[in-house]
DNA sequence: CCCTTAAATTCCATTATGTGGAAACATGAA
DNA sequence: TTCATGTTTCCACATAATGGAATTTAAGGG
């Protein structure tokens, strides 16, 4: 057995399996909208066409996957979901934040996301939308991207210390071509969005809208941003300054609600 | 490599890991609080503890699942959670029913859970707790049990027709032992709950505690039940009777509420 | 405390299992 | 139609997963 693609074999024991599936899933999680097909993964993987197509056909009989016969694309299955249920985490960020996701749709009138690290990956963790006619939706719930891929994804890599976040765009660059982005961008812009204290995109993925994103969480809690999309026309300079600003007031409301919560468990995630 | 358990492999092609590995998933949410502990786990599945632990390490090593190295048990990791909120279903049946369990929860003062069925399992779907001081709360949000093991997940099998469900008691015969039953067993009570209307608990698994439940469902919609659950004390003869009209009625309601949401979507599940 | 038992973990020779190349088969575009 | 692209099947091969045995760690019991 050889490998196709650039990963080389990260971890150690007799679980190759066990990690190409769990590479499989994650990168179904990244699949906007329609869901991905057999040769997005294969290429996303590294992995062979027919080594793809078997996996996945298990994954679908244990209902992990389900395919969509007309458009033959993979999404998440049914068994996702149920054992997402059993996985209820401590801090529940989504719930905490619900209120303030509301807040600020009902004020901005765009769509607002809330964004978390998971891995090297930025996931979309909640969403709201707001009640101009143009909804701006480019992520869905559970989506996942490379950190530093849009406002949301690089204000989370911003709201980590310097070196780490630095850390992470290196471990990430051969990921960002497909975004048509480059490390050296992504750190530009990182540094950038520090010193600004928030960040916003390019556009340079997704041309017709534009985001504002800002930064919270960290270090005791995890990396996270809250981030507001519209269509570009929505999202003049003058308007960006006061969206950040009006974000930045919800990050510090966020902030006491957290104190308040967060007892230090020590097990286990968020 | 032999197989040392009962169950032969029931797929075909060259997906063993991924089988193995579903089928440790789903028994690692067949356990109650604490987790599972690898023992538990290798008897459950009929493979051996090296094997197991093998393909636990690695799963931990993904975040799928999540080790407690104090009492060296496993549970659903964060990326199972992350991956869960990527399949949001189609008729979201919890969400749906959420209004009925804290009617339910208020009316009775006692423990609400809503079970549906996967598969060969019951899952349990949502649970609301009543204002009784002694909490009755023997499923957590998420576990998986064999349908037909319980109250409530004897009344999903009750909610299928008959043939289905009694074919569903035989496919489970091998694992009723480890909740001191029997098929035969399961087959009578299942029997005497479709004459009924309602099942009640025998108590032969969680002593100390009754349940009641009213099937819904299992045509259109998935099989699912309602159900109350107290200290045995609180769930005399003649309350039984007066709980289980109340649940009746609230499965009418949900009935109606699920002829105005579900649009008959042709792909997936629910 | 030490002794016993059970469970968890590591090791490693063996081979069943997963692999990936190649070829066949679909699908859709021109 | 033909061509190009993507999907699926097939199968000989060698790697990766396996499971038995040995070792280590934890949990009780007296």
């Amino acid at each position: 057995m050889e490998f196709k693609g650039a990963e080389a074999p990260r971890y150690r024991d007799g679980a190759q399996s066990i990690h190409r599936t769990a590479a499989l899933l994650r990168e179904i999680a990244a699949a906007r909208g329609g869901g991905a097909s057999l040769s997005k993964l294969s290429a996303a993987t590294g992995l062979v066409p027919s080594t793809v197509h078997r996996m996945l056909q298990a994954l679908v009989d244990e209902e992990l996957l389900a395919k969509d016969p007309a458009t033959r694309t993979y999404r998440a299955g049914p068994l996702l979901y149920e054992l997402g249920l059993a996985a209820a985490p401590r801090l529940d960020l989504r719930k905490i934040c619900a209120p303030v996701l509301q807040r600020i749709a009902e004020a901005t009138g765009d769509s607002v996301y809330l964004t978390v690290r998971s891995g090297d990956d930025a996931l979309t963790l909640d969403r709201r939308e707001g009640s101009f006619p143009i909804k701006a939706l480019p992520q869905e719930i559970g989506n996942r991207r490379p950190l530093g891929v849009g406002a949301g994804a690089l204000a989370v890599l911003a709201a980590l210390p310097a070196p780490e976040g630095e850390a992470l765009v290196i471990a990430n660059a051969a990921r960002y071509g497909r975004y048509r982005l480059t490390a050296e961008r992504v750190g530009t812009e990182l540094a950038a969005a520090r010193e600004r204290g928030h960040t916003v995109s390019t556009g340079r993925f997704v041309a017709r809208y534009r985001g504002v994103a800002v930064p919270f969480g960290g270090l005791e809690t995890p990396a996270a941003s809250l981030c507001v999309i519209a269509i570009s026309e929505r999202l003049k300079p003058e308007r960006i300054e006061r969206v950040a600003e009006l974000l930045h007031r919800e990050v510090a409301a966020i902030g006491t609600l957290l104190a308040d919560q967060a007892p230090p468990e020590p097990t286990g995630h968020w």
